[in-house]
RNA sequence: GUCCCGAUAGCUCAGCAGGAUAGAGCAACAGUUUCCUAAACUGUAGGUCGGAGGUUCGAAUCCUCUUCGGGACGCCA
């Protein structure tokens, strides 16, 4: 169902080759404005080459362009604008999503290859912030859209559990900690610790020595150091798990940075075979002179181990056991340069794969324009902001359908998507300052509006009667009210497509909101259970919506009620 | 100092494989419910696309320089 694709093949045998059919797809462009068509083809390339006035040129093309697929063709200008048989299209369309549902735009491109996906990867025994937030949401929403596109995601969870703030938080639990407090409220004592061991760091400098020491121990299976680790690890696990479920994220796998601790010694066996390990200031280091970038740490002074270390050996262990076609990386940018460096020192040790790994990076949370910063203990936590959305939702409810039957549930479902959609529908790369009030914003382009939509979508086909058998007959509508709408549904795919080629889920979201405002217009329009011998071809287009729309949710990780 | 991001309406942002009059949402103001969920819809107002050059028939979009903001730059992750 792509016109732009059919446009292109009528122009390139009428053109007899004076461009190339791949040159006039990307020349042939969708007017912003409806008044100029549904597909426009500017002729100034051909004026240059048939040295004519591209006018002149336009109108000669108008002629030769017979196809049922479109009614009309007009010459403004330059410009050659063609409109599509809405009749034609639309019920091709609306045929299509009636036979295909939820996999409608579903397509092929990664041949079930499989897609490693690092994110979300909280720190063990810190609180799960707003910042761990983004890479959650926006690894959940690419795993989706990339299953969509055929390929197979693999979501791993690099915990942080494993580094240096161990050994500062063992320091911190030897010196202040308290076993019932930390029993009782284990995220919360530890992040005192946490923050406790910074400020006093500040005036007493030795006490980072003791913390790389202790994370030195630990390194060497030091048998307290171990326990008082994996106590830290269990109960930070058990208060994450939360989070997921509340949000419907699931992962393959927890690996996480202590997965690979007895894995570190073949990357570093390996790097001294291949000459690339040079010692520097007592600690070891690959040097990335050519690549104009700073040398890259393995080992500190002490011999302990380091991130690049074990993103090294995590690299080539899913290259190993996944054999990737892509291996994404949904960190901040701010860690860009990690990642440069990593890309390049696995390219220096001769793995050609290395250039199948890509940084998705997305841009901060800010507070008060500021970095927010575990040690000085300046974030927001996550589980209280999604249960604020959902408390909100749930007033919201309260006053806006008293009748609904499973509240909490829709609550649940509203507030949550609230957040994620808030996240997902910019750019990555921006940075957004955190702001409740935003974030619990339900009108407007968020996701609440969409879902509302679809609620709205659900209940006409409700009191419609509306039954999805397959219809192969035409319907009596010339589909001109419809037509808005129907140009979005046929750009579905395509959205998807360009958030699965980019890894930018916004694509996605922003086309929900587009199709969702437009069927609102058409809503506030057209009264579909009004009986006419339209109903049926509208009440087909309805249904088209629902699935789209829920679909569409879907691919960000929201869920749709039927009611709210 | 070097490198990486960003700058578009009062605010938050789309648009950036160059195309026709730069678009939404929020906030402001004025309206719409005997009728499919008003978490909606309609209208008004709001802009030298940070600045300066360049490439082009055509630049918010590409190139160079520059200003401002954020980030990264060896024993944190």
């Amino acid at each position: 169902m792509n016109f732009k694709k059919e446009l292109a093949e009528i122009l390139f045998e009428v053109l007899e080759g004076a461009i190339s059919l791949h040159d006039l797809e990307l020349l042939i462009e969708k007017p912003k404005n409806q008044a100029h068509g549904d597909l426009a083809f500017p002729v100034f390339r051909l004026a240059k080459i048939k040295r004519k006035s591209p006018n002149v040129i336009a109108q000669e093309l108008r002629e030769q362009i017979q196809s049922p697929t479109f009614e009309k063709v007009e010459v403004v200008g330059a410009y050659l604008n063609l409109f599509l048989n809405k009749k034609l299209v639309s019920e091709k369309v609306v045929n299509a999503i009636i036979n295909k549902k939820n996999q409608f735009a579903s397509q092929n491109i990664g041949n079930g290859s499989n897609v490693t996906i690092d994110m979300s990867s909280p720190n063990i025994a810190k609180p799960f912030s707003m910042g761990h937030l983004r890479s959650t949401v926006i690894g959940n929403a690419i795993a989706l859209i990339i299953e969509k596109c055929g390929y197979k995601p693999i979501k791993i969870n690099h915990l942080g559990d494993w580094g240096t703030q161990f050994g500062k938080l063992i320091t911190a639990y030897k010196l202040w900690g308290d076993e019932e407090k930390v029993k009782q409220n284990p995220i919360k004592e530890l992040l005192a610790l946490y923050i406790k061991f910074h400020e006093e760091a500040e005036s007493s400098p030795s006490l980072e020595d003791d913390g790389r020491a202790w994370f030195k121990k630990l390194e060497d299976g030091n048998e307290e150091a171990l326990t008082l680790w994996q106590w830290f690890r269990d109960e930070s696990l058990k208060e994450f798990s939360k989070i997921y479920q509340l949000m419907n994220v699931e992962f393959d796998s927890y690996a996480g940075e202590a997965f690979y601790n007895d894995k570190m010694d073949r990357v570093v066996q390996l790097l001294e075979e291949k000459q690339l390990l040079v010692e520097s200031d007592q600690a070891q280091v690959v040097e990335l002179l050519e690549e104009e970038l700073p040398p890259c740490l393995i080992k500190k002074s002490d011999g302990a181990t380091l991130y690049a270390t074990r993103d090294l050996a995590a690299a080539l262990y899913r290259k190993e056991n996944y054999n990737f076609a892509k291996s994404l990386y949904v960190v901040g940018h701010e860690q860009s340069l990690h990642f440069k460096q990593l890309i390049a020192v696995l390219t220096k040790m001769g793995y050609d794969w290395a250039e199948k790994m890509v940084h998705v990076p997305f841009g901060m949370m800010l507070k008060d324009g500021k970095k927010m910063s575990t040690r000085k203990g300046k974030v927001v936590l996550l589980e209280e902001v999604l249960n604020e959305s959902i408390a909100m939702a749930r007033h919201n409810i309260e006053e806006k359908n008293p009748n609904l039957p499973n509240k909490d549930e829709v609550a649940k479902q509203v507030g949550v998507g609230a957040v994620i959609f808030h996240d997902l529908k910019n750019n990555r790369m921006n940075d957004i300052e955190f702001s409740l009030e935003e974030m619990l914003r339900f009108e407007g382009e968020t996701g609440p509006y969409v879902q509302y939509t679809y609620a709205r979508a659900c209940s006409i086909l409700r009191k419609g009667k509306w039954e999805a058998v397959v219809l192969d007959h035409a319907y009596s509508t010339s589909w001109e009210k419809e037509w808005k709408v129907i140009s979005l549904l046929m750009e579905f795919s395509t959205a998807i497509k360009r958030a699965s080629e980019n890894f930018d889920p916004s694509q996605v979201a922003k086309y929900v909101v587009d199709l969702a405002q437009a069927f609102n217009k058409y809503y506030a329009e057209v009264k579909v259970l009004e009986e006419s011998e339209e109903q049926k071809a509208r009440l087909a287009l309805v249904y088209s919506v629902t699935v789209v729309l829920k679909e569409g949710l879907r691919l960000l990780g929201v869920q749709a009620p039927e009611e709210m």
